[in-house]
DNA sequence: TCCTCATGTATATACATGAGGATAC
DNA sequence: TATCCTCATGTATATACATGAGGG
């Protein structure tokens, strides 16, 4: 319920803060165990393989740099005002090689293996620093170098992290209208902007309208 | 486990056969109560409205009727080899209201109102019967319809029910790796194609190794 | 034929927007 | 006049299924 960063847009968008944060996986499978011979068939534990504790794993990547990076990468797209679809079209359009949106999201979430990221990282350096010189020169220039509309200024999509939505959803469920003021609060707490919780509820009662009306009853 | 239709397209593409179901909520929410007026905060189950078991709704919609035609459109849609993204852009293309592929895919699965289902119901209509004439005529004439490539044949994506999902995660804890046999028993039982089940498998295993890697140790 | 691995396309979901309408000032 | 709501619907991101190369 604390790690997030407020990050200020380098552009000249007036816009709210965006936040990133580290994204925290629920989930801790760690069985060890690397490769699977024996005559029993396999199960899930024997397919996650064992822990690098040196921050390097078997290849002798340096996992704790590319975890960094990744963070970082996402911290200055979303500065430039860049979206994932905008890097992954770019990329296909420019020299190089070329990636989609769901490889830019695999890459910053890093789901994918270490191998995959390593030689994806530099082709994304190049790329961004490339952007963000353009930029420099002008937002003109940068959108150029992008190859798209100056785009109608859409604020940046939040990501709550794992846990402030799991707070969120508790929250939600003693109170799914909070007023004015438990708004702010619960804001606060979780430390994302107002208005972006405000629209989290108004969203949440959204969705849990639509999708228990019509559906009910199809079960057949 | 049992609710399957086997479809074949309707274009030339060889094509191994889609598998339409009627997606069944897991979730079964059915508090009563339509609105909140009292001093107490609202919680989750009171904003879940009525059940209708006649089949309309309050405002007069045949319930049945759009939950019909949204399963049949999906049926019609996949025969014709188009996709969500497709239809979106062509209505988006086209005279007529305009929705995008997000609007579609709502529609199919009924996360929307029952009034806007009713609104889209005749434009996705008239804009289906019109396509599936041009395919009539021809192939070409569907893709200029449509607004596209001829594009690469590629396998319509499954998709399968949460019940199959869950039998096939069950499976899967027990044994990740299971035998070609194996394999065909599963695909009998739950009465999808046996390709499809195999990928299923090799999809489930990597991503389990892909989230479990450069993320577990992330926790900050 | 079947696996793994990298990576794509299609679909689904989460956050955002804006119109229209109540409140509550 | 300032909020805040609901509702329809969009864009951005995330996830699920598909493909194809390389290997045995």
């Amino acid at each position: 319920l604390q790690p997030t960063q407020q990050i200020q847009p380098a552009p000249s968008i007036t816009q709210p803060s965006v936040v990133v944060a580290n994204p925290t996986p629920a989930n801790t499978p760690a069985t060890p165990q690397v490769h699977v011979s024996s005559s029993e068939p396999p199960t899930v534990g024997q397919l996650v393989s064992k822990s690098h504790s040196g921050g390097y794993d078997e290849d002798g990547i340096n996992l704790e740099e590319i975890r960094e990076f990744a963070k970082d990468f996402k911290i200055r797209r979303l500065s430039l005002g860049l979206t994932q679809t905008q890097v992954g079209q770019a990329l296909t359009a420019t020299e190089g090689p070329a990636y989609s949106q769901s490889a830019i999201c695999r890459f910053e979430k890093l789901d994918i293996t270490p191998k995959s990221a390593q030689k994806l990282k530099p082709v994304l350096e190049k790329w961004l620093n490339e952007a963000e010189m353009r930029n420099q020169e002008g937002q003109q220039n940068l959108m150029e170098f992008v190859g798209g509309e100056p785009s109608k200024k859409r604020k940046r999509r939040t990501s709550f992290t794992p846990q402030a939505v799991e707070a969120l959803n508790t929250y939600f469920e003693k109170n799914a209208l909070p007023t004015g003021q438990e708004i702010t609060d619960i804001a606060k707490e979780l430390n994302y902007d107002r208005e972006v919780v405000r629209v989290w509820f108004c969203n949440r009662r959204q969705t849990l309208k639509n999708t228990s009306k019509l559906n009910v009853f199809q079960i057949p």
